[in-house]
DNA sequence: CCATAAACTTGATGCAGGTCAAACTTCGCC
DNA sequence: GGCGAAGTTTGACCTGCATCAAGTTTATGG
């Protein structure tokens, strides 16, 4: 985009460091501010009735809550900080007001939402097509593939969240991975090792549509990271 | 957008009918084509190991896959025809160059995924937050809101593909909706009654973060459809 | 380095919802 | 209008996963 616009968008913004555990946004709150994570790591999570589920973790450097911003609509999702966090906030008004003035801006918000939709169907096809012991197994695989298939890697996050994120309980998450040792991998508090690539494919039998990559994927960034250090 | 872009678009593509039941797209198949329901009904589903879900409805007038034709990459989902179904196809590199050059157009594609990429969160929210038996009182309830708050209307769809929207077997859809004769809602064939709207929705807890409407909607139209003959 | 809390594990138990099988109903079609 | 196929319902059964309840290990902070 043009570099008068963009400085434009960085005057009306701002940027902020975040201790661990703040609630950055509420989910239903009016979308105010366009997110972008610059450092550390941010959960985006769903509330109802009592219960909370982790729909994503965002890594730098990545937007979020743009679709909201875009629509001036309500956000659908919560968000909390997992680690101290630096974050840059545009206005909302800015934003909207940026892609109608900046085509090239506005193409790179067309391939952000396109990519973030994407992310977004990937994850509820596996939700639906996958029982939790397939979707532990294929994101353990998958974890590894994106360390260029590593055969030992460290989880990027809490188990808790993790199991969250794979719709199950922390109970049956740990118990899982107890099992999947017979199954080519075996892991030791947040250390994965795996032991047995091709019995641990056979299990999780992952799909370039549900686990990726995209082909041309510039900065998808929303979903569980790669790695802690990751660029998405 | 300007009327000559609008024409160029319209001269490269071509209208076509399809009977029912026509597998129209299959998944991870390169994006050809940006289809647009013009009549009819589509199904959008995720195939996985011999599984399969449907993901969501399509009704008139209303795009889909727009982003895999975006971002050039493989179709995520198939598609099927539901009955005898009119379809516009404009082809994905007509798509991509236009909204290069008409900012209007990308602008409608802006907000066209930002709603798609809402509407998929909702969805996912809904499923891993509400059990069975919830997610199928609330589609109960949303459908009598978006037909103006009836107490009687028709299933827009069939309890086979509606129980796999739903993540649930046709049997246990069976059974809920049975079990759901005590709590306001009685379901004869595809007629369905709420015969009690108040301890319907206490047991529903609508969300307008998950059931929606957005606000500003423009023609989301992706989901199950309010009615048959619904414009989204 | 210790104290406390939080995260994780393990076990026992229960139930939501899946599977299999068999009827019944509805619908499209000749 | 009757036949076959597909959709739906019902029943019996079973299993995957949640829940509840301890324990154990791992972080955190003074």
């Amino acid at each position: 985009m043009a570099q008068a616009h963009f400085d434009a968008l960085l005057t009306a913004s701002y940027v902020q460091t975040f201790p661990p555990g703040l609630e950055l946004i509420r989910q239903g709150d009016p979308a105010d501010f366009l997110h972008i994570v610059l450092d550390g790591s941010v959960e985006l999570f769903g509330q109802w009735a009592d219960r909370e589920c982790t729909m994503a973790v965002v890594q730098p450097v990545s937007t979020f809550i743009l679709a909201a911003c875009i629509r001036d609509a309500p956000y659908l999702m919560g968000a909390r900080t997992l680690e101290r966090t630096r974050i840059m906030l545009i206005p909302a008004s800015d934003v909207r007001a940026m892609f109608r003035r900046d085509g090239e801006f506005a193409l790179a918000v067309i391939d952000e939402l396109a990519a973030s939709y994407r992310s977004v169907v990937r994850s509820a096809k596996s939700m639906k097509l996958r029982n939790s012991r397939e979707r532990v197994a294929s994101y353990l695989l998958r974890q590894s593939s994106l360390a260029e298939g590593v055969a030992s890697y460290t989880l990027p996050v809490e188990k808790r969240l993790l199991a969250s994120y794979l719709g199950m309980t922390p109970e049956n998450l740990s118990r899982t991975l107890r099992t999947l040792e017979g199954d080519g991998v075996k892991v030791i508090g947040a250390r994965v090792i795996i032991t047995d690539r091709a019995r641990l494919t056979a299990l999780a039998r992952p799909d370039r549509l549900i686990d990726g990559p995209d082909p041309v994927a510039t900065s998808a960034g929303v979903g569980l990271p790669p790695s802690r250090d990751g660029g998405g």
